[in-house]
RNA sequence: GCGGAGGUAGCGAAGUGGACAAACGCGGCAGCCUCAAGAGCUGUUCCCUUAGUGGGUUCACAGGUUCGAAUCCUGUCCUCCGCACCA
């Protein structure tokens, strides 16, 4: 076993019995760590160790910052996959679920994540199925939830229906093959409702990604416009269009029509045009829905041979019925204005519809005969009747208004969203609790009978819903005592992650899905750290739920996350890890051959945990020794009592923790290794030259910042330290800006350069030193002053360089700099030349140039007889005397 | 097509106007240690030179702004991601 390995252990199980890491509800500030709970599925891959390291070390960062922080995980247990490998390897969903928990479990808490385990929850687990039925019963109370016949997606791999945020390019989300759509009564989720609010409280998720509100802002899709009504030329019918152009209504030549549209049939009833529209909807029906909304596939429709009138000009149109025309977005009908709209144009083109221009660039004149395309920007109204003459916007406002006076429509918003199909025809989901009675309907299973649970003795087929047995559907109904039937549909497992953050709040509460009062404390989500393939799915759902439930009083905040953070994911040479591509690599072989706490270091360093992490086992290494050298210094017992650095090391450490706590609080947590790897470094070089206090003093931070990063080393160095367990729970370092010496690395620096310079005239003249002289010259300065000088003498124009060292300069040295300049301009590199500063540092220093060379030291001002008397003692180097 | 994120040394990855030939790690090279290998340690790693704190050319490409650009602006090319016949 890796020695690491054995470290980790022992304090696992210490962190265990004083249940560190569990939490209650207190007057301390709280801070909510929430990991996207997983799916079990099998062992712990690469891809979560990753994750939850990011999330372990804020967690743990937070929690020693002094905030009481709830850090719980559990297990999105039901699903399909459980199922198909039920039907595969003949075992109940339930065992296979349990196993891969097992599995998973272990993976967790052998990289020591700092879980409070006690909260563990499973979706699977039966209250926890009961509170989520409790909640589909309140949704149903609320018209939230509702059953309807419709046209929805349904997956014939998966035998089941999707929601519309699970079909991705036509394809369903989980098993890619292709969706079919069928007319089926499903229950529904009503998320549109909520449309509005989802939409606009997504400005108040300040802390989220701006791509993932985008996203969700896409997906909810508004649209401002008109609706406008077609009256039917010789029928009582109505065809009604949404628009967000109502500007060009006076350009409609044609009205379109999805030809799955109710009306249609009604049009062509008994009329010549009946045959050519019912051939033409057979051959639309056969491609599939991927074909159909193709973007290049070129658009096709059919006269109906009927028209319809404009309201606002009283012309006829004829009514085409036409393919590009979605029956489920807007009114499922279309006004066609070849001329202001792409697709609109291209029809037109193709049939021979005339293309009115109605809209018009202010500075040119279209002409519809040598237009390539349509002309979709603003512009000035023509041939537009009263409303010439008017400014698109304008145009806009005063159309709608004018539709709106005289009831030829109305103003009207539309949204892409639909409502959330949450319907599946599957064993391993919560059934929803629905009894359906001949006599009495829909039936909602009374409070006191729930859970419905999932009958236990059931074959896995693959084939028909296999809660279809009548031991299961057979009920009395809870309204009359007949005999009914109960639904045998089991809930979309994106109802249980809709609120799962909620139980964790009181886990085993047993008189409602959540005590009121623990979720007043702990929520909401601090911060939530997931990967951005839920940006839309999971999160939208999620934040529907909290809505729903603050309208029910239930809670009193609306929006559940309020920081989200997505990491990347773990690549191998630019690729997904998968089993099918045979690249991929076991967490459990990495932190046996290098040990837990460098696989978890390593981790956190490779990338930006918001980016992708490339995969590559060469660099671990790089880590464990850097790892290793903590250990090694915390086992340092240094003797000197020498004070030579202390001042330096002081300004370092308080550099280094303002570094680390700024990185580690904007997730920067590659950054922060950095700092820590310097400082690292920098103890080490130095161990001999500070005191013995100020070391241990160094130590300590550098001990508390690694905690998140390897908590199991940085426990045993902590108590190997003479401290008191646990690191997991000391105070975070706090730094001084006072300490901190912005110039000390350029005055090291120096130094080393100096260093650098007797050694090699050593190394010439073979003279073992006894004395040395230092003449502050030209040479020995700060970077700061070298590079103003060689600005001066490029550029010669001082007012210019007084003028930006004053705007860009460093703030401590302008005012210093300018009188200099100022008192002779000319003069400038000599006045540097004698800077006192550097003479005073010099001094300073000369006590570690001595300790170092183990010779006398002397500094002396480069005066111009210093200096020649330097030189002439050693040509080569004028600078530094050695005697 | 629309929207978003990017392109930095052999590789990974920091750096968003001034101490930048550019942190840090990996890899490479040289040295120490060792019988030897590994580990560890020290140095080095754009090019040319040097006794160098010297010179040259760089941060996708081309222009521009500035005393000064990897960093700001404009254009071009490329990569990744999301949405997409949305009226």
């Amino acid at each position: 076993m890796h020695p690491q390995n054995q470290i980790a252990k022992k304090w696992q199980k210490l962190w265990e019995e004083a249940k560190v890491f569990e939490v209650k509800e207190g007057h301390k500030k709280k801070f909510f760590v929430l990991d996207m709970f997983p799916y079990p599925s099998g062992k712990l891959h690469l891809g979560h160790a990753r994750t939850y390291s990011i999330s372990d070390c804020f967690t743990r960062f937070k929690r020693m910052q002094g905030f009481n922080v709830l850090h719980p995980i559990g297990y999105d247990a039901l699903g399909l996959p459980a199922e198909n490998a039920a039907i595969q390897n003949k075992t109940h969903p339930k065992t296979w679920t349990e196993q891969t928990i097992t599995l998973m479990k272990q993976g967790q808490e052998e990289l020591g994540f700092s879980y409070d385990w006690s909260r563990e929850l499973r979706t699977c687990d039966s209250d926890y199925q009961r509170w989520e039925q409790w909640l589909f019963l309140k949704f149903y109370e609320k018209n939230l939830a509702y059953r309807k016949k419709a046209l929805v997606n349904y997956c014939n791999k998966c035998n089941t229906v999707l929601a519309n945020e699970q079909v991705i390019d036509g394809r369903c989300w989980r098993c890619h093959s292709e969706i079919e759509q069928k007319e089926l009564e499903q229950w529904f989720f009503k998320i549109t409702e909520y449309a509005e609010g989802l939409l606009k409280d997504l400005e108040k998720l300040e802390k989220w990604p701006e791509r993932v509100r985008l996203m969700q802002k896409n997906w909810i899709g508004k649209s401002e416009g008109v609706e406008i009504n077609f009256k039917v030329k010789s029928f009582e019918e109505i065809i009604t269009v949404f628009t967000t152009r109502p500007d060009t209504i006076f350009g409609v030549t044609y009205m379109a029509i999805a030809p799955e549209h109710e009306l249609v049939m009604n049009l062509v009833k008994g009329t010549p045009y009946e045959k050519k529209i019912k051939k033409f909807w057979g051959q639309v029906k056969k491609e599939s829905e991927i074909e159909r909304t193709s973007a290049e596939l070129e658009k096709r429709g059919c006269f109906t041979g009927a028209f319809v009138i404009n309201p606002l000009n009283n012309e006829e149109v004829p009514i085409f019925v036409v393919d590009y025309v979605l029956i489920n977005y807007g009114t499922g009908s279309v006004m066609g204005v070849p001329a202001h709209d792409q697709r609109d144009f291209e029809f037109a083109k193709k049939y021979d519809i005339p293309i009115r221009i109605v809209i018009t660039p202010e500075d040119k004149l279209l002409d519809y005969k040598k237009m390539k395309e349509a002309y979709v920007e603003d512009g000035i109204l023509i041939n537009s009747g009263q409303f010439n003459g008017l400014k698109s916007i304008e145009a806009i406002e005063k159309i709608s208004d004018f539709i709106d006076k005289n009831n030829f429509g109305k103003r009207a918003v539309n949204y892409k969203l639909r409502d959330w199909l949450i319907s599946r025809q599957r064993y391993w989901g919560t059934p929803i609790p629905i009894i359906y009675c001949d006599k009495c309907g829909i039936v909602p299973v009374p409070e006191k009978d729930l859970p419905v649970l999932l009958p236990q003795k059931v074959e896995f087929t693959g084939k028909g819903n296999p809660l279809n047995i009548e031991s299961f559907t057979k009920v009395k109904c809870p309204n009359c005592g007949s005999i009914a039937r109960r639904e045998t549909d089991t809930m979309d497992t994106f109802v249980d992650s809709s609120w799962y953050f909620l139980r964790y709040c009181s886990p085993k509460y047993d008189n409602g899905p959540f005590e009121k009062n623990a979720v007043r404390y702990w929520m909401p989500v601090d911060t939530y750290i997931g990967g951005i393939e839920h940006a839309i799915l999971h999160l939208l759902y999620s934040r529907f739920f909290t809505k729903v439930l603050k309208d029910m009083k239930m809670l009193d905040f609306d929006e559940p996350f309020m920081q989200l953070f997505t990491h990347g994911m773990v690549l191998k040479e630019g690729e997904v890890m998968s089993k099918s591509k045979g690249n991929v690599v076991e967490p459990e072989e990495m932190y046996e051959k290098y040990g837990i706490d460098t696989l978890r270091t390593f981790m956190l360093f490779g990338a930006n945990p918001e980016k992708d992490l490339e995969w590559s086992d060469e660099g671990i290494n790089g880590i464990g020794k850097f790892l290793n050298r903590i250990i090694e210094l915390t086992e340092f017992s240094q003797t000197n009592t020498a004070k030579i650095k202390d001042h330096y090391l002081v300004s370092k450490m308080h550099s280094t923790i303002k570094k680390v706590t700024n990185n580690l609080e904007n997730f920067e947590f590659n950054s922060a290794l950095v700092s820590l790897f310097e400082y690292t470094e920098y103890l080490k070089k130095n161990q001999n030259l500070v005191s013995k206090e100020t070391y241990k003093k160094a130590i300590e931070p550098l001990l508390l910042m690694i905690a998140p990063y390897a908590p199991h080393i940085a426990e045993e160095r902590w108590e190997k330290f003479g401290n008191k367990p646990f690191i997991s729970i000391a105070s975070w370092p706090k730094y001084d800006e006072h300490n901190i010496n912005p110039n000390f690395e350029a005055i090291e620096g120096m130094i080393e350069r100096i260093s650098y310079d007797i050694n090699s005239v050593i190394n010439l003249t073979k003279i073992k030193p006894t004395k040395i002289t230092l003449f502050v010259a030209e040479k020995w300065k700060y970077n700061f002053f070298s590079h103003f000088k060689r600005e001066l003498e490029k550029t010669r124009n001082v007012s210019d360089l007084i003028k930006n060292t004053i705007k860009y300069g460093n703030e401590k040295e302008i005012p210093r700099l300018i009188n200099m300049i100022l008192k002779d301009p000319s003069k400038m590199p000599m006045a540097i030349l004698d800077e006192k500063l550097e003479f005073d540092i010099f001094n300073q220093e000369k006590q570690s140039i001595a300790n170092k060379f183990k010779a006398e030291v002397e500094v002396l001002k480069a005066s111009d007889s210093n200096e020649a008397k330097a030189k002439q003692a050693l040509p080569g180097k004028p600078a530094i005397l050695i005697r």
